[in-house]
DNA sequence: AAAACGTCGACTGTCGACAGTTTTGAATTG
DNA sequence: CAATTCAAAACTGTCGACAGTCGACGTTTT
């Protein structure tokens, strides 16, 4: 064998195509607040704005739709999800559930290997809670969380992971900087860490209840705060 | 106000309801086994088929996707989703963790009328299941579930089972009948009814447990037994 | 004969256009 | 002056068309 024939394999080349950047760019401008909840979203002028035609932006919308993040009213268009209260709690009730679930399968299946990453994710995220970089620390808050549920090696459970974050997104994102103390994010991270290396269900289970009910408890208080949304929560 | 000028409201015909019909039309034909796991979905041809254009169609791909019935390979177009044996595990234990957290919510919201609603749908199962109609069978079995996860009175839960329904309706579908056995309906389904009634949450734990687990293994022993799918899990 | 190459056909991804409907905004009326 | 009516503008839902891409098949090369 003298050539190599096929091996080298180069960067597979990113096929994915419009649609996904577009609905990049339409989450970002969502969870930035540039598109406020219940706002309009009309598919001529992002159409327009991004040089594309309408098609794509229309596919683009669905994903986001099946993701939580637009609304379709028949006939009417898109618009920016605008979650009530009860929207809140209702997510904020089944992530406790189902990372409940995913810490402590994590927590069966761990390896040291994988301690090390959670503990080195934990470090990274204190780094940016000192830091006072409020977009890091939601981030990497989101990375910690997610590397949990990707430990629990179900899948499924992962990509539900996934949908309810981006969800939530459109909330954090509108309150900004929730997770001010740096303090705050050790005293319940590490708990949470240290429960899933003991292996301990109750002690996991108790950890991820207060650690997310703690959340909880920040995010729906801002939300039920803010200025009654001006164009409410259905219709 | 004299004349209703357009008031009087008929049928508010859902106007956007092409792509629904769409999606309904691919759903049914996937579940009946007509288009196999695995298969192509070619948009001119569904179109045609439906007369209409592309567009409609390709959206409703788009729905189906976001349900997990169809995974799309870019640049190739739709593909009925074939579930592995891990993707069935994977659908179960995250469906037994949230259906778990909705009969304990259930439970502590219970009102008369809901314990009756629920005996109601379990005397309609088992007559299904005395009937010996597979279809009926799993539609109230479906049923009666989705009951319960309505009771929790989280609507992002109740969307949630909603998806992994559809999900599971693809294997279940294949499967053809799947619980004949009448008996084994009650064996399993009164219990849990009786522990949602008792409002133990242990004891609602254990019998959703039990009860799913049962419906686990029955579909996990035959999926694997089934001919090694002729175009795989991935790719 | 096996592997690589080149061509052909089919299909996807994207676009612009059209008809029907909703929204906007102005003119009108009590 | 406020409410109503009506017409123009804008937008959605759908369609047909075109270009680029992927897979299959037959051909050439080692």
């Amino acid at each position: 064998m003298r050539h190599a024939s096929k091996p080298v394999g180069l960067t597979a080349v990113a096929a994915q195509d419009l649609v996904s950047q577009i609905a990049r760019s339409l989450t970002e401008a969502i969870v930035s607040g540039q598109l406020p909840p219940g706002s309009k979203v009309a598919e001529a002028a992002v159409a327009r704005e991004l040089g594309v035609s309408r098609a794509p932006v229309r596919e683009a919308g669905r994903l986001l739709e099946s993701q939580g993040l637009l609304v379709t009213h028949p006939g009417r268009g898109f618009f920016v999800r605008a979650h009530s209260p009860e929207d809140i709690d209702d997510l904020y009730d089944l992530r406790i559930c189902i990372e409940k679930h995913a810490a402590v399968l994590a927590a069966r299946r761990l390896t040291p290997e994988g301690a090390q990453a959670l503990r080195r994710q934990l470090a990274v995220l204190d780094a940016a809670a000192q830091g006072h970089d409020p977009a890091a620390q939601v981030e990497e808050d989101y990375r910690l969380h997610r590397l949990i549920c990707e430990m629990s090696g179900n899948r499924r459970l992962l990509r539900l992971f996934d949908d309810l974050s981006s969800e939530l997104r459109i909330v954090i994102g509108l309150i900004g900087r929730l997770y001010d103390d740096p303090q705050r994010i050790a005293d319940t991270h590490k708990p949470l860490l240290d429960a899933i290396e003991s292996g301990d269900d109750a002690r996991i289970a108790a950890a991820v209840e207060f650690h997310l009910g703690d959340a909880w408890r920040g995010v729906a208080g801002l939300v039920r705060a803010m200025p009654a949304d001006p164009r409410g929560g259905h219709r």
